[in-house]
DNA sequence: TCTCCGATTAGAC
DNA sequence: CTAACGGTCTAATCGGAGA
C-alpha cells in the first residue's frame, strides 16, 4: 500500500518589497533600475531587485557603505514603507486563501498552503502564479513537500533555478531525483538551520542537505537539541511541524526603535516611550490580552565606541493586569525616571510588555484600595476612532509631541492604496 | 539535587 | 550637510538562586 504522502506548499513572493514598490513605477521597471528597500531609518537594504542582487548588494548592507556604487549604478532606494507592503500582503494572502481550506500565513509574503487531497498540485501552483500576477502584480514561487521544511526547500529550489518556472513539488521526483537534488544543496539553505549552526555542521563534515537528512537524528539532537532532530525527520518526508492556521497570541509584545538623531533630553525619551506604549498596548487590546509586566529600555549607541555607553532596562510588575495605554504609559514614564541618566547620547528606546494574558481573567491586587477609575472605555473609543480615521489620529498628549526622536525616511514612497490623497501620485 | 526564573542565544523575515 | 549598521518574535538553553 502506498504511504500517505502530504502535499504541503509553501508559497512566497519574489523580492517583495522591491516589487510593491515596482508595481507603482512601472518607469522602474522599463529602465531596468536597481531597487532597494531599506530599513528603518534608512538603515541597511532589507530588499534588493533581481537587478541589485546581481550587482552583489548584500542583504542588511549598511545603505551609507552603498552610496558611492549607488550613484554609479543609478541606485533607487525606498525608505520602507510599511503600509503599502502591509496592505499589498493583505490582498495576497486573500487570493491565496482561495486554493486551499487549510492557510497559514507565515510571514508578511509567505504563507503555507495545506494542497493535500488535491490531485491538481501542478496545476493549481501555475494557476495561483497566474492569479496572484493579473490581480496584484507581484511575481510567487511555489515550492510543495510532505512536510514544511521541505516545502520551504522546495520553494527556495523553484526561486533559485529558472526552469522550474517558479514552481517545483518533491513529491513529484523519484528517491534517487530527491537524493540527488538534496546533494546539490547546501545545509545552510534548510530553514532552521542559521550561520551557527551550518558551521558547526561543516566542522563535522556535514556540507550537502543530503548527509544532514542522512545522519543520526539521536546523536545529533544529543549535539544540537530538538530542533534539528525535527527539522532531520521533517527532511525524510516525516511532518514534525504543524500547519497553524489561528496566529496565537503573542507572549511578549516590543515596540522599540532607533531615533533619528541622539536624544539627551528626558523629556524627549518620554515622548517616545508615551509613543511605544500606545503602540504596544494597542497591539495587545487587538488580540484581546492584558500585561502584567513592563519593561522599559533606553540605549546609547553601539557603533559608537568613542562613546561611553549605558543601556540600562528596568522591569515594572503591574499591580493590575492591564491593556490601558494611559495607565502602562505611567508606570513607564516612572521607570523611564529611574533609569535614565544625564549626559548620555541616547540612540534607541523602547518598552516590552511581558506575562500576557487574556483579558477577562484580571488578577487584581489584594491590598490596592480598589479604584474604579478605569479608561478602557476610552481606549476602546481611541481605537475605534484610529481605525477609522488613520492611525495616530487620536493619541496620548505626550505621544510624539515633540518629534525631537523621529525616524529618517528620505526616500518615502506614496501610500498608493491606503490613502486616497496619495493615489492620484501613481505614475 | 531539583526546580524555577530571568537572561542569553539562535533563527526567521 | 553632518553622520550614518532595523524591528519583532519564539523556543531552547544556560546558569544562578532558592527549596
Amino acid at each position: 500500500m502506498q504511504k500517505w504522502r502530504r502535499n504541503i506548499s509553501l508559497v512566497d513572493a519574489n523580492n517583495f518589497y522591491c516589487r510593491c514598490q515596482q508595481i507603482f513605477r512601472p518607469d522602474l521597471e522599463r529602465d531596468k533600475k536597481v531597487i532597494v528597500v531599506l530599513s528603518n531609518n534608512d538603515g541597511c537594504v532589507v530588499a534588493r531587485s533581481a537587478e541589485a542582487k546581481a550587482l552583489g548588494i548584500k542583504m542588511g548592507e549598511p545603505w551609507f557603505k552603498l552610496k558611492e556604487i549607488a550613484s554609479k549604478h543609478g541606485i533607487v532606494a525606498f525608505s520602507s514603507n510599511y503600509a503599502l507592503y502591509a496592505d499589498m500582503s493583505n490582498r495576497l494572502m486573500s487570493i491565496l486563501g482561495t486554493f486551499s481550506p487549510i492557510q497559514e500565513v507565515y510571514s508578511i509574503d509567505e504563507c503555507f498552503l495545506d494542497l493535500t487531497g488535491f490531485t491538481d498540485i501542478r496545476e493549481r501552483a501555475y494557476a495561483t502564479r497566474a492569479l496572484v500576477s493579473k490581480w496584484t502584480g507581484l511575481v510567487v514561487c511555489v515550492g510543495v513537500g510532505p512536510s514544511k521544511t521541505l516545502a520551504k526547500l522546495a520553494n527556495h529550489v523553484a526561486k533559485k533555478h529558472p526552469k522550474s518556472k517558479g514552481v517545483f513539488n518533491f513529491n513529484d521526483l523519484t528517491s534517487t531525483q530527491e537524493s540527488n537534488v538534496l546533494g546539490h544543496l547546501e545545509v545552510g539553505d534548510v530553514w532552521g538551520i542559521g550561520r551557527r549552526q551550518s558551521v558547526k555542521l561543516h566542522a563535522m563534515g556535514i556540507e550537502t542537505v543530503l548527509q544532514l537528512r542522512d545522519a543520526d537524528p539521536a546523536s545529533m539532537r544529543a549535539k544540537f537539541g530538538v530542533v534539528m532532530e525535527k527539522t532531520i525527520r521533517e527532511l525524510r518526508g516525516e511532518e514534525c511541524i504543524g500547519i497553524e492556521e489561528v496566529v496565537p497570541a503573542k507572549q511578549q509584545i516590543v515596540s522599540s526603535r532607533s531615533f533619528g538623531n541622539p536624544v539627551v533630553l528626558i523629556e524627549d525619551l518620554a515622548d517616545a516611550i508615551t509613543h511605544f506604549v500606545t503602540n504596544a498596548a494597542g497591539k495587545l487590546r487587538a488580540q484581546n490580552s492584558i500585561a502584567g509586566l513592563l519593561q522599559v529600555f533606553i540605549m546609547t549607541d553601539r557603533f559608537r565606541e568613542d562613546r561611553p555607553q549605558y543601556n540600562p532596562t528596568v522591569a515594572i510588575p503591574l499591580p493590575v493586569a492591564t491593556a490601558d495605554s494611559m495607565k502602562i504609559a505611567g508606570y513607564a514614564i516612572q521607570g523611564l525616571q529611574r533609569i535614565f541618566k544625564d549626559g548620555y547620547q541616547y540612540k534607541k528606546a523602547g518598552v516590552i510588555l511581558g506575562d500576557i494574558g487574556p483579558e477577562h481573567i484580571i488578577q487584581t491586587d489584594l491590598f490596592a484600595a480598589q479604584e474604579d477609575g478605569s479608561s478602557a472605555s476610552i481606549m476602546a473609543t481611541m481605537d475605534e476612532i484610529n481605525a477609522k480615521y488613520g492611525r495616530g489620529t487620536l493619541k496620548l498628549s505626550n505621544d510624539g509631541a515633540r518629534n525631537a526622536w523621529g525616524m529618517r525616511a528620505d526616500n518615502k514612497s506614496p501610500h498608493y492604496t491606503t490613502n486616497w490623497d496619495e493615489i492620484a501620485t501613481c505614475k
